[in-house]
DNA sequence: TGACAAGGTCTCATTTAGAGACCGATAAGC
DNA sequence: GCTTATCGGTCTCTAAATGAGACCTTGTCA
């Protein structure tokens, strides 16, 4: 059984389990790790321990907003352990629990199909620009141009 | 090398690539993919081509809107197929592109982990709620209920 | 004296997502 | 004939998420 039939199974059990998606596992967490920036921290963890100020260096483009409510959420699911030392100033250091390294090995997944396809992904995105999206021989002409 | 090693791995060499992210494959495609809805989709494509109000059917919780503009997007990125029948009223059927089921080998791997841990997720989020995010021994002591 | 660092929080403005009305053609029910 | 529903969306309006950047405290360095 080839990947993508495992997962259509998968998907019509989760219908099968009812019309409340917030009790299917896999759409929780996908809820709270779907985001622009967890699995990215995630990844960045898995280098090794790292503190708030190391992070947002790494990550250029996070603020500190979203990296500390982001951190927080990690915390709180469990993912990542924040250790703080009662220095002056302050010292935190952020790393990945078990559970966190544990999801390091299908996000390495994720991370490894990204490198080997973007070329692919970016030829198509190419041909949507030539192309616009959803234009094909048997739809209607190119709207005139009306102006608003 | 296990699979936390080989991640971190990976994530000092993007940094070595320099500062600006969008040209790193694994950002650029966490952007698209990394969202609430994306890869619902593309699980509920793996079970087989659906029509557009099918796809809004098994996913109740997504808008018309979101729906509409995130298939878009996979098309744009040639994970998806949309295939119009010029019909009355038009039958549109949505279906993965030979790129797109190549992703849900590594989306079947994020699912699996998502089913077999969740139940320590759930657990992390429960201790959470008992012991407020952030609080340690070595901490300030619990604001003492400072009766009298 | 002033600047800078730690690890955030706070406010404000912009961006994005969701709710729901609407569309045009057709077919079914009454 | 009238109402209703389906199809695959778009449109507007509002609500929520996000980003930018000021601010905080205590201490060190110049």
């Amino acid at each position: 059984m080839d990947a993508r039939t495992a997962l259509g199974a998968k998907f019509s059990q989760w219908l099968a389990m009812g019309p409340d998606p917030t009790g299917c596992p896999v759409r929780n967490l996908l809820d709270r790790l779907g985001d622009r920036w967890s699995m990215l921290l995630l990844a960045a963890l898995a280098d090794g321990p790292k503190r708030f100020s190391a992070l947002a260096r790494v990550i250029p483009d996070i603020s500190k907003r979203m990296l500390s409510q982001t951190l927080r959420s990690l915390e709180g699911d469990g993912l990542v352990l924040r250790d703080v030392q009662p220095t002056v100033p302050p010292s935190v250091t952020y790393s990945l629990t078990p559970l966190g390294e544990s999801f390091t090995t299908p996000l390495l997944g994720l991370v490894t199909w990204a490198e080997a396809h973007f070329g692919l992904v970016q030829a198509a995105r190419a041909r949507a620009l030539m192309v616009p999206i959803g234009t094909s021989a048997h739809e209607t002409p190119a709207p005139a141009p009306s102006e608003h």
